[in-house]
DNA sequence: GTGTAATGCGCG
DNA sequence: AAAGCGCGCATTACAC
């Protein structure tokens, strides 16, 4: 499957399939009564399929990925999922009775508000109450196939209309995380009392990994009461935890890929990235960049760079088109290099059919050379994508493949537990903190060598809810 | 009861 | 008509 990922990210394909086509062996749907000879069947599959692949493989640029990222990283996974991480179930048990309750009571009032009782979780339910029995405006509320939406971003333009918008979106969070994370976690714990998710590492089109059953790389993070969650994630007796995540990877990447030199001189300087765009785009100084215009910034970096629009740029901050698009217009004139680098990538990867990112992982894009309009531009702002957030994924693994050999015999003091994307925890033998900071730091640090530097920042706790600097 | 689409939302 | 990228998963609604 690591062969088939490497040389085809993107296709999503399965081992059935991967048999299929190199080793033209035809599984059945269903596993047949001649358990043996069906295993037979796919282990000779496989033999004859990595030959093939593996054929296929020598001499393009996605052999170092394989042999030095992808197959190196398998027994890491492995050793992280065994590890799994401990969870604090009473803790869990207790945050239930107190979101029940708030749950419980919102919903009454909800109720009371409109007059009738529904079920709030059902969109079809829900957007009837709203358009329909409280008459609420659907001027510019987006439609779907099976009418009105009711997603949050519509539900935005409704604010201050009616008091159940606002019970909408408390409803939303809270059933959110009891029905995703508080309710449904407990029942993963294994024996061991740990939850061990799966890496899942032929997924992802860009070569991130996924997290599955639970997916620990969903945590929530960004609200108080989401946060709560996270206190649930434990270190076992006599150890922490300690999450080293890098900061900014993705626009320090996009500084050293296109070579912009007033991005480059923002990291080298060392000036907070959003700030420091605000000032650049307002033409005023770094002093006078208020919250919201940073904010604004904020969005304009993630977004602006991978393809978003005057429209998309509108709805997420709220400011108008117009704003928006003088916003961007701003932007690439102050960093034109950016702005290069996106036509030139772009252009590139329609005359190849693919991309890739400066360790040789691969995407190929059908996309580009679709007839409609509309999958042509989807293709390109994954062609913009993919070289950072891939090269990102490639960076981050490295480091967890010499952590992994690092690590290797001190079983008793560390042990690799997560990956999310631009962090890695481990848990930590108490008063060992300090030193494995230091280590771990500079693996994650010194993997690449970039025209901007690398910064890891290293976060210790009692759980994975209050970390604190190291 | 099982499978799937639609909808919505958690994270980086 | 749709207008940042990448994921996994819960619920509802409905077909079989």
């Amino acid at each position: 499957m690591l062969l088939e990922y490497v040389l085809h990210a993107g296709r999503q394909t399965t081992l059935a399939n991967v048999l299929f086509q190199y080793a033209d062996v035809t599984l059945p749907s269903k596993v047949p009564a001649d358990v043996v000879g069906y295993v037979g069947s796919i282990v000779d599959g496989l033999s004859h399929a990595y030959t093939a692949l593996r054929k296929e493989i020598k001499g393009n640029s996605v052999e170092k990925v394989l042999d030095e990222i992808e197959i190196p990283l398998l027994p890491v996974l492995y050793a992280m999922e065994r590890a799994g991480v401990q969870l604090d179930v009473l803790e869990l048990s207790k945050l239930h009775d107190v979101v029940v309750k708030d749950i419980e009571n919102l919903k009454k009032k909800m109720y009371k508000a409109c007059g009738v009782e529904f079920n709030i979780s059902s969109p079809s339910q829900l957007k009837d109450v709203l358009f329909e029995t409280l008459q609420l405006p659907t001027q510019g509320i987006k439609k779907g196939k099976t009418g009105y939406s009711t997603a949050a971003s519509e539900l935005e333009k409704l604010r201050g209309m009616h008091p159940i918008i606002e019970d909408i979106f408390v409803y939303r969070e809270l059933s959110k995380l009891q029905s995703t994370y508080i309710d449904a976690l407990p029942k993963l714990v294994a024996r061991d009392g740990r939850v061990h998710t799966t890496f899942a590492q032929s997924v992802t089109s860009t070569g991130r990994l996924a997290s599955l059953s639970p997916n620990l790389q969903n945590i929530p993070m960004r609200t108080a009461r989401g946060r709560e969650v996270r206190a649930a994630f434990i270190p076992k007796d006599g150890f922490v935890l300690l999450a080293a995540d890098y900061s900014q990877i993705e626009l320090r990447l996009v500084a050293h890929i296109s070579k912009d030199k007033e991005l480059t001189r923002i990291f080298k300087e060392g000036e907070d990235v959003h700030t420091a765009t605000a000032a650049k785009i307002h033409g005023i100084p770094i002093e006078k960049v208020t919250k919201d215009i940073r904010r604004t910034a904020k969005e304009v970096n993630f977004g602006v760079l991978y393809g978003m629009g005057a429209f998309g740029l509108a709805s997420r901050t709220g400011i108008s088109r117009v704003e928006a698009a003088e916003f961007i217009e701003n932007y690439f004139d102050s960093f034109f290099g950016v702005k290069k680098y996106v036509d030139a990538t772009i252009k590139k990867a329609a005359k190849d059919g693919y991309v890739e990112t400066m360790f040789g992982r691969r995407r190929e894009l059908p996309e580009l050379s679709s007839d409609v309009g509309m999958v042509r531009k989807a293709g390109e702002r994954m062609a913009v994508n993919m070289p950072t957030q891939g090269a990102q994924a490639d960076i981050i693994k490295k480091a967890m493949v010499e952590m992994h050999e690092i690590l290797d015999g001190e079983e008793k003091e560390i042990q690799m537990l997560l990956q999310v994307h631009d962090e890695l925890v481990f848990e930590v033998k108490k008063g060992k903190e300090q030193e494995w900071a230091k280590k771990i730091k500079k693996v994650m640090e010194g993997v690449v060598k970039l025209k901007v530097p690398i910064i890891v920042d290293v976060h210790v706790g009692d759980n994975w809810r209050d970390m604190k600097d190291l």
